[in-house]
DNA sequence: TCAATAACTGGGAGCGTTCCCAGTTATCGG
DNA sequence: CCGATAACTGGGAACGCTCCCAGTTATTGA
C-alpha cells in the first residue's frame, strides 16, 4: 500500500474516466451499475482515497472544524469540563464526517500569531469558540472575518448578532437552592465562582432570585466568593462558619470538595449539620454529592450540530440555544423535610 | 474584510506578479527590499492569507498532525492525563506552526469507518497514536500505510520498527520502592494498575526488582490489582490489611486517593502506620500525596518534535525515547528512617 | 421502427498555490 | 564602459479534485 493514487490513475485501471470515479466515490447517480461496481473493486482493492487537498480547494470546503480554547481558560483546560466536551464535540464530528481540530493557546504570542490566521484559515469551515472574558478581542476578530462560528457558553455582554449555546446556570442555581428551601433551610448560604465569569454570575442570580422569591433574606454574610478551586471552598468555609448556615449551595463540586472537608475539619457533619449542593456533575469521584448536573456531552454535541447548520445556511438569524439542567438529588443535601 | 484575495490579486494591487508575492509571503530571498515592502503592505491591510488547501495540494503537506485516541484508552479520556498530554501537544505544535487535528474514537463504528481514511489521509503529515491494548489493529494498519506516526506510550508487544515515546514507568517505580525500602520499610504492599496495561506492568515490575535487589521477599499477599479508579484503591484495602504492610506502592494517585480514604476509615493513619508513595502527580489537589511524577507536558511536547523529525527525515531507524520520572516526597510516605 | 427523451460518460476549465525556467534588470571587475 | 555574472521578476505547468457541458448510448411510446 503505497503512495495514494490518483482519481485519473483508478480511472485508468477500472477503463472509466476520471469523471466516472468522481461520481462513484461521492456517490452520486447516473452511474451504470456494473460500472460502477467495477470502479469500486479498483478503489477497494487500492484503498483509494481522494486526495483532501484537492478536493477542498475545488469545492471550497475542507470539511474540518475547528475548536478554539482562549488563553483565558486554557489553564482550565485540565478541567474535566473540557474533556466531556471535547469527547461530545469529536462524537458529532465523527458521525457528522468532520474533522476536529483544537487550538489550545497557551501564551499570549500564540494567539496574536494564530487567531488572525484561523479567521481567514481555508482549512477551517468554521469554529466553535470557548466563552471568554467579555474583553478578549477574539469574537470581534471573528466577527470581522467571514469565519462561521458559534460561542460555547456567554459572556456577560454578549455581542449582538454571534450565535452561542449555552447551559440554563441561572434555573440550575435556582431549582437547587428552591430544592434546599423545599427541605426547610432557612440559612441558605453561597459560594460562588470566580465573578466576572457568567456562569459564576448567573449561578449566583439564581441563588439570590431563588431566595426572593421565597421571601428569605439576601444575607451577603452568607455569600463568599470562591475561585472554583478545591482549597477556595475548603477558605470559604472559614467565613461563612460565624454566620452558621445550615445550607451551602456551592457554584462547583471542585469546590464543593473543599467545603465538605472544611465542613468535616470543623466537626461538623454533612448533611445533619449543613446540607450541601454542588454544580457540575462532572467528578465520578463524588457519589454522595448532591448536585447540578450539566448535559455536557449533549452540549457538545448540538455545538457541532448548530454549527454546521451555521455554515450550511449562515448565520441570520444568529442561533441561541440553552440546555437545561439537572437537580441530582444525593447524600449531601439530606432530606431534612 | 469579506472573503480572501488570491495571490494574483494581491499582485494586481501592489503592482507585482503572482509569483514575487508568494516569495514575499513565504519569506524567499531574491525580491527587492522596496518591492518586498510594497507587497507586505497590501497583504497587511487586506489581511492576506495564502490559502491552504491550494497550499497543500502544490506542496504535498497540509502542516497538519493527527492526535488518535482509540477506542479501547478514549473511556480514560477524562483523565487529567489526557488533558496534559493534549496541552503539551499543542503547545509544541503552535510553536512548529502545525495544525493539530484530534481523532477520539467512542464506538466501534467511529473506529472502523474512519481508521483507514487517517491511514491515508492527504490533510495528515503524520499521527501520534496514544498507546492501546495489544491487539488493536491500528498500528499494524499505519505500518502497512506511508503515513507517518510515532506511538505515544507502549504497548506489551512492541512491533518490530515502530517509533514510540515512552515513560520509563519501570524505573520510576523502581525508584520510589527503593525510597520506602531506605526508610526502613519492609513490609511494602503495592497496588496495581489494570494489568494487561505496560504502565501498569511496568510500575509491578519496578517494584518487584527493587525488592529483589535490596533482598527483600516478594510476597504475593502484599500484591493486589487495582484498576486505576479510586474505588479498586478503597477495595484494594481490605484485601492488604490482614498481611499488616507497613507502606504501600499505589500505581496512580487516583488509586492512592482511595487507598488513603480506606486506611482513614481503618483507623490507621498515614504515614505513621502506613506509608503510601503514588504515581503520575497529575492531580493537583493532592498537596500531600508523595508520588512519582511523570513529565507529561515534556513529553508531548517532544511527542510533536520527534513526529515532526520522522516526517521530515523518515522513520529509519525507528526512533525510541523514554522519558525519566521524578520522585517528589511530601508528606504521605513519612521520614520513618 | 424511429424520433424524442432519458441515462450515462468523457474531457475541458478552474480552484489557488508552488516550482521552474526564461527573460529582464542591476552590479561588478577589469 | 562593457561583458559577465548575480539579483530579481513574470508566466507556464502541475498538484488532484469537482463542475459543467457536449457527446454517446439506451429506453420509451406511438
Amino acid at each position: 500500500m503505497a503512495k495514494n493514487l490518483t482519481l485519473e490513475e483508478i480511472g485508468k485501471l477500472a477503463g472509466v474516466s476520471r469523471s466516472t470515479v468522481s461520481r462513484v466515490v461521492n456517490e452520486q447517480p447516473n452511474v451504470k451499475a456494473d460500472v460502477r461496481e467495477r470502479v469500486l473493486k479498483v478503489v477497494h482493492e487500492k484503498g483509494f482515497v481522494p486526495n483532501a487537498a484537492a478536493r477542498s480547494l475545488a469545492v471550497q470546503r475542507s470539511g474540518i472544524l475547528g475548536l478554539v480554547i482562549p488563553r483565558s481558560v486554557a489553564t482550565f483546560f485540565g478541567d474535566p469540563y473540557f474533556s466531556r466536551l471535547t469527547q461530545g464535540i469529536t462524537q458529532a464530528c465523527n458521525e457528522q464526517g468532520y474533522m476536529l481540530s483544537l487550538f489550545l493557546f497557551n501564551t499570549k504570542q500564540d494567539e496574536e500569531m494564530l487567531l488572525p490566521r484561523i479567521a481567514q484559515h481555508s482549512f477551517l469551515d468554521g469554529v466553535i469558540v470557548q466563552a471568554t472574558t467579555d474583553d478578549d478581542p477574539i469574537i470581534p476578530q471573528l466577527q470581522k472575518s467571514v469565519m462561521p462560528f458559534l460561542v460555547a457558553g456567554r459572556l456577560n455582554e454578549m455581542p449582538e448578532g454571534v450565535s452561542y449555546i449555552d447551559v440554563d446556570n441561572l434555573s440550575g442555581a435556582y431549582n437547587a437552592v428552591e430544592h434546599l428551601i423545599k427541605l426547610g433551610h432557612e440559612r441558605i448560604a453561597h459560594v460562588s465562582g470566580r465573578l466576572g465569569n457568567r456562569p459564576a454570575a448567573d449561578r449566583k442570580l439564581g441563588y439570590e432570585q431563588a431566595l426572593r422569591d421565597n421571601h428569605l433574606p439576601i444575607d451577603q454574610n452568607l455569600i463568599v466568593n470562591g475561585d472554583f478551586s478545591e482549597e477556595g471552598g475548603y477558605a470559604s468555609v472559614q467565613d461563612l462558619l460565624p454566620y452558621k448556615p445550615d445550607a451551602i449551595f456551592v457554584a462547583s463540586d471542585t469546590m464543593a470538595m473543599g467545603v465538605v472537608r472544611a465542613l468535616k475539619d470543623a466537626g461538623l457533619l454533612v448533611p445533619n449539620d449543613v446540607a450541601i449542593i454542588g454544580f457540575d456533575d462532572l467528578l465520578p469521584a463524588q457519589r454522595s454529592l448532591s448536585t447540578v448536573k450539566q448535559p455536557i456531552l449533549r452540549f457538545g454535541v448540538s455545538a457541532v450540530e448548530i454549527l454546521i447548520d451555521i455554515i450550511e445556511k449562515g448565520s441570520v438569524p444568529p442561533r441561541h440555544a440553552l440546555y437545561d439542567t439537572e437537580l441530582i438529588v444525593r447524600d449531601s443535601c439530606g432530606t431534612k423535610l
